[in-house]
DNA sequence: CAATGAACATTATGTTCATCC
DNA sequence: GGATGAACATAATGTTCATTG
């Protein structure tokens, strides 16, 4: 019967990652969930990673939990009824923001370092 | 009821990085497997990344599986009872691990892209 | 049918146990 | 106790289903 589990540390996670772009994407344009997949899939696509619906989605109830975005579901532009969630900053969120993006940039960091580590170990 | 899952196509896999690092070990020394492990976890130390000792065997015996590398069985050096498992290349497992690294190459400069990528979007 | 979200399924990986010198 | 491996357990994440407008 197992206990908690301590990560390895090996590279971060698909769940931050897509966190950290979730809260810059908010502090530039005002997009819901299907949208901001959307914009994802297209920058990542010359990379060959393609996330799928349900990781943002997790991604963004993160974020709630988190305190840093809100929902707010408004009518989406033109349309009369479909109502859909936009995203923003919860109150105080602009700081948590702002911390969990600061760990994240370490962490890429980290990984950047022992990617580059990788390849000069076995490639160098 | 689920069928195959396709990769997302994040990050590699900790599997495919220590395949990667055990073959290059291999061809330089010959080491047993918690060895491998103690070197390793010396190597990563300063990253915060502490690989445990059933990823390592796994990485291991994955590679039996493609026909990279055979287990060689052999008293410990010095030791006269205590046998352990040294690994070298099989037959025709030169050939097959130089395919594997030329396919982790790319897929670690495509992760370093990524992460290159993510440090400007979201830092730049 | 787009959008959201939850339920469900599987894979990746960490922890514990068994066995053998 | 060191070494190997399997069994077991949980976390991460991909796929499917339900609901709503």
């Amino acid at each position: 019967m197992g206990e908690k589990r301590t990560p390895s540390g090996f590279l971060l996670k698909q769940r931050a990652f897509l966190k950290l772009y979730l809260i810059t994407l908010t502090e530039q344009e005002r997009l819901y969930g299907l949208k901001l997949l959307d914009v994802l899939r297209q920058e990542f696509k010359p990379f060959g990673y393609r996330p799928n619906h349900s990781e943002v989605y997790k991604a963004l109830h993160d974020l709630i939990e988190d305190g840093i975005l809100k929902q707010v579901k408004q009518k989406k532009e033109g349309m009369k009824y479909q109502e859909v969630v936009y995203y923003r900053f919860a109150e105080g969120g602009q700081e948590k923001a702002k911390l969990y993006k600061r760990q994240l940039k370490a962490e890429l960091d980290r990984c950047a370092a022992l990617i580059r580590k990788a390849i000069e170990d076995n490639f160098g």
